[in-house]
DNA sequence: ATAAAAGTTTAGATTAATCTAAAAAATATT
DNA sequence: AATATTTTTTAGATTAATCTAAACTTTTAT
């Protein structure tokens, strides 16, 4: 139905989507996509004839229900790949990123049945993003951003928002993980940085930046 | 390095390179990948050029040394996963085929190691073929065609020559399958047909064209 | 309200993979 | 040995995905 490269311009879209209900413009795709613009227009051109968005001239796309549908079923065999990577294979979450991004394109239904069979229905991949079921529905938590959380409250880490292996690799380095326990001891003013005692052990400092992509529930 | 259709070429023509010496013809490739003469020509000069054959105008192709290590290392993909879907994900031995053919073009050494550690480090997928190491080194058992084998010697299974849906299932309802004790009990003039003796169950009869299929060893 | 800047689209090329039809070479037949 | 047949290659198109440069629209700043 659409091709490999189709298939990831249409997922990049509906993440770039997700949230806002602004629509997706053409150099926010070409940046997530290290393309050029001009080669986004055609791509758009493609799907918005096909109908998974669609596109007012110089406005931007959207996501069409058919769309959301197939990016759904995009973001679910990517995830259900790096639960298996990591639960299965032993894989590192800093690791499972780029194979995944492979993996999704693979096209058989039985094939990703019996892998969310295998890995017994998984609803969450190891970076804590929600994986849909086979009808596309998200088992969404409400979670926090940890920059903005209270202070000496109990939280739970359950999502990371950023998959960069760097990023991954200094929250191992740190302790934090999926389910570790935090609690935010001291906002500093000046460069927002936050104070956090991981798993009950002595607080330590977490850079801004870190903290605005650790999402946490209480 | 090689594209995924690349990949398919080169691999189609270490198969037909396989056991005789003899150059692979064009139209061999074309018929194998069900495309035109003209198509594979202009991939065979592609092949060559990047060093994976040899090719000798009008006379056909010769894998080279590069173009059999790399072939190798997708066959050993092809059988890992194979492997994978049936004794992971319980797969039947029929429906494995066409997503290998997806699975084996995943570009990432790590997950092959993982993958082929996680399966146990297995020789032979589920159609009896032989898994190449990760050195490219294949070990072969001696195997014979069953509708060469001695009449009243007790064979057991070993392989399939073809893959195809059709085949598999026959086999399987005529209760063929890896690891199975065969016994000839008579080989028909007429037609070639063998009456065989399944299991040491009741003799039935095998038609010549799937004797030719059927490998087996004493 | 213009003019400048930023963002987007169009025009024109390029590369990979494919095809059909024509030309060329090798093989088989008389 | 000459001719016919088969096989292979070349020539010329087409489609997908990509790019650069130029043209056009929208937004921002004077
Ligand atoms: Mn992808
Ligand atoms: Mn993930
Ligand atoms: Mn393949
Ligand atoms: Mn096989």
């Amino acid at each position: 139905m659409l091709s490999y490269t189709e298939e990831n311009y249409l997922k990049t879209i509906y993440h770039l989507s997700e949230g806002g209900q602004k629509s997706v413009l053409t150099n926010e795709i070409a940046a997530s996509l290290l393309t050029k613009a001009a080669t986004v227009t055609d791509m758009i051109k493609k799907l918005s004839q096909k109908e998974f968005i669609t596109y007012e001239k110089y406005y931007g796309v959207n996501v069409t229900k058919k769309g959301k549908t197939h990016a759904l079923s995009i973001v679910r065999k990517h995830r259900l790949w790096e639960t298996f990577l990591v639960e299965k294979l032993n894989f590192m979450w800093d690791e499972v990123h780029d194979v995944a991004e492979q993996l999704e394109h693979i096209q058989s239904p039985l094939l990703i049945e019996k892998l969310d069979e295998f890995l017994g229905y998984p609803t969450a991949d190891p970076h804590g993003h929600p994986i849909p079921d086979k009808h596309g529905k998200i088992k969404q938590e409400k979670q926090i951003v940890l920059k903005d959380a209270i202070i000496d409250k109990a939280l739970t880490v359950c999502a990371v928002r950023n998959g960069s292996s760097s990023f991954l690799q200094y929250l191992s380095k740190i302790g934090v993980s999926i389910g570790v326990s935090l609690i935010v001891k001291e906002r500093i003013e000046f460069d927002g940085s936050l104070e956090v005692s991981i798993q009950n052990k002595k607080p330590q400092l977490i850079s801004r930046e870190a903290a605005e992509n650790i999402l946490v529930k209480e």
